[in-house]
DNA sequence: ATTCTGACA
DNA sequence: TGTCAGCA
């Protein structure tokens, strides 16, 4: 359309990613359904942080984990928990899941064809990385199998 | 329009 | 915990 050679601005976009999602009070309260005075509350109990503003700004601004950590509460409050007992328990909660997810990420090394069947590559086996584990969905079944480290692939 | 703090028929 | 006031 416009044939003048403006320099080509280039569009820095922040790539979305769970870690740089804010969310404003009543946004996160829609999200949860615990009511904005809830989670002022909740703040000065000490059971949710919100971000620390660099800019000059009053309003609270919340991270995804705390909106995650705002929704494991709210679960355990709807199944009849008192609110510090909720807050316990999502704590344990949360840490578990730290756990779960740092097994999963450590152990899945990737998927491989073996003879026309697909296997989850788990990582070394043993302690001498001579073996790898990998495990199978056969009929409907979980399938473990040991497969030797070949010579050539020392380490 | 939304958020904030403080107070309570 | 809800809600409303009175600000910013």
């Amino acid at each position: 359309m416009n044939s003048k050679p403006h320099p080509k601005k280039l569009l820095k976009v922040k790539k979305p990613t769970l870690d740089n999602m804010q969310f404003r009070i009543g946004e996160l309260a829609r999200m949860t359904g615990v009511s904005t005075r809830q989670l002022r509350y909740w703040e000065k109990q000490g059971y949710v942080s919100t971000i620390v503003r660099d800019d000059g700004q009053e309003s609270r601004l919340y991270s995804f984990k705390a909106y995650v950590k705002v929704s494991v509460i709210k679960q355990y409050l709807d199944a009849g928990e008192a609110l510090h007992d909720a807050v316990v328990a999502a704590n344990v909660t949360l840490k578990d899941v730290k756990v779960i997810q740092h097994i999963m990420r450590t152990a899945f090394q990737g998927l491989e064809m073996h003879n026309d069947k697909l296997m989850v590559n788990l990582g070394f086996f043993d302690e001498q990385e001579t073996k790898r584990l990998y495990v199978s969905i056969e009929s409907g079944k979980v399938k473990y199998q040991l497969v030797d480290v070949p010579d050539e692939e020392p380490k």
